[in-house]
Order: C-alpha cells, then structure tokens, then sequence
DNA sequence: CAGAATACCTGCGGGC
DNA sequence: TGCCCGCAGGTATTCT
C-alpha cells in the first residue's frame, strides 16, 4: 500500500482524532508482522497519553513520555480511527482503544509491517539509524543525489528507491518521478549529469506533493484513517499503464523488471 | 564494497 | 468450479 504520501496521509488522518489521547486498552490478536509485536505492548501503552506524531520516512512515529511506538505499514497495512468498534475482520490484527473510545486498528493481509516498541530516541532505532534524507526537505539536493549516482552502474530507479539515500520513494513514484523527469528508469546511475539529478529532484518532489494533496494513491485497497482513498491514481501517468499509450507521444508503454520490480516506461519520451 | 538474489505473507486475476 | 502461476504499494538479510 503506502509509499510516503500515503504514510503522511495516514499520520495527517489521525492527528486530530489521536493527540493527547490516552491508551484505555491494546487488544492484540496476531502479533506476527515482519518482526513480532511486543506481547507486553498492553502493559506498556496502559494509561499513557500520546505527546505527539511524526513520520520518518515510511515509518510512522507516535511519540509517548516513556517511549515511542513505530509502525510501519509494510505492502498492505493501514491504520484506522472507528468510534464505535466494527466487526473484526480476518487481518485485523491489532486495536487500541483510547480512553474516550476512539480505536485504532491495525490491519495488514500480508503481514509485512512492523509494530515495535523503543525507550529510546527513535532516531538511533536500528530501523531508522541508517535512512537518507527525506525527499521533501531542503538537504535533498541536486549535488546530493548526484554524489551518490556517480561511479554507481546501478539502474537510477533502483537508486532513488533506496532508502539509505532518501526515504519514501516506492515503485509507483519512482516511475512516475522519472517519467516526468524524461529519464529511462533502467540508466546506469553514473551516467546522469547534475542536470539529470536536479530535473529528478525536482520532478521527485513535485510528485510527492502532489500526491501528498489528492491523499495519496489508491490502488486497490488503500484507505486513509477516515476511510477515504486516495486520488493520485487518477493522475498516474506510465505506472499500470504498459501497452497503453503513452499520454504525452501516444507511443506504447513499456515494462520492464528492476530489481525484481515492474517498472513502467515510455520509450520516446525517456531516453 | 556494490549489486543481485532471497526471504517474509496473503489475495487476486488470468489461463487452462 | 478449481488449480497453478505470476504479480502486488516494502525492505532486511544473505549471497556472490
């Protein structure tokens, strides 16, 4: 499901139902996501009130006195806010009631997330420690990126979907990013030119944005925490669309696999 | 070190 | 209808 702007669409989603908020109960039904839950999540979120949120990347951050909760949504988890508790569905796998009986739920089919408990500055978390810069701020740069793609023959998509050098780039804004960008996503990243990486940095950010502003994309499944979907799929330009023709030159969309990822292209208008 | 392959998991659509 | 295959928004870990 999520990449960065359906991450920050989920953590703008929950803010005004969750802040301040105290932790009534935690009812946890599989506790098998990527890495356990901790069994004692219960006990340690008891009565704690939420200070605030934030997001790392894809991470999502609740902040609490004691400690931060970090959750991750994987491929296909959400979180949603429900003020009277609904039937409780297969991958329903985690709620937490609040004290004015709001609740959170936590539901993943395939599992990939991750909902871990640190005491300590999540910043030096393990998962964390080692991620890029966030592609929305100023330090993601033209000159950064272009220090990174040289000497490197790996394909400029695989690149910008790295995480240790920038975060919440996934395979639909890759692809449309370097659509945009009018870069082939299969280039060896060490023959892009500074040009090339701020035409990139520039269409990276632009994308997000725009995303970020219709909600993000909703492919099949994905939700905000209101319940709503995103209406960035509306404006895909190459992702999904191989055999189609292109928007811009009418040539026929390509695909072709990137590190095992399908990766759409218009072969005229990236070159 | 870079880069490729593998692993985790369920659901869905297409071909037969 | 059912079975098998490939594919899906991610990324840590292991391999060569």
């Amino acid at each position: 499901m999520p990449e960065l702007p359906e991450v920050e669409t989920t953590l703008r989603g929950l803010k005004p139902h969750l802040e301040n908020q105290t932790v009534r109960d935690v009812i946890l039904r599989c506790d098998k996501l990527r890495w356990p839950i901790s069994k004692n999540l219960k006990a340690i979120l008891h009565k704690k009130s939420i200070q605030s949120f934030s997001r790392r990347g894809k991470y999502l951050l609740f902040h609490f006195k004691h400690g931060t909760l970090i959750i991750h949504l994987g491929m296909s988890g959400k979180l949603q806010i429900f003020t009277a508790a609904p039937a409780v569905k297969k991958h329903d796998h985690v709620d937490i009631i609040f004290a004015d009986k709001k609740l959170l739920r936590y539901t993943d089919p395939r599992r990939f997330g991750a909902i871990l408990w640190t005491q300590n500055p999540p910043h030096q978390h393990p998962l964390l420690c080692h991620l890029g810069v966030e592609p929305l701020e100023k330090n993601f740069t033209a000159k950064y990126l272009f220090d990174y793609t040289q000497k490197r023959n790996l394909a400029i998509k695989l690149l910008i979907m790295n995480a240790n050098i920038v975060v919440g780039v996934g395979n639909i804004y890759a692809t449309e990013a370097l659509f945009m960008a009018g870069i082939h996503p299969a280039t060896p990243a060490k023959l892009l030119t500074l040009q090339h990486c701020q035409t990139l940095v520039r269409t990276i950010k632009k994308i997000l944005k725009q995303a970020i502003q219709q909600g993000g994309t909703t492919l099949k499944d994905f939700m905000n925490s209101d319940g709503k979907p995103g209406y960035f799929s509306q404006e895909l330009q190459v992702y999904g669309r191989q055999s189609q023709p292109c928007f811009v030159c009418e040539t026929i969309v390509q695909s072709m696999q990137l590190g095992k990822r399908s990766s759409a292209f218009c072969p005229t208008c990236q070159s």
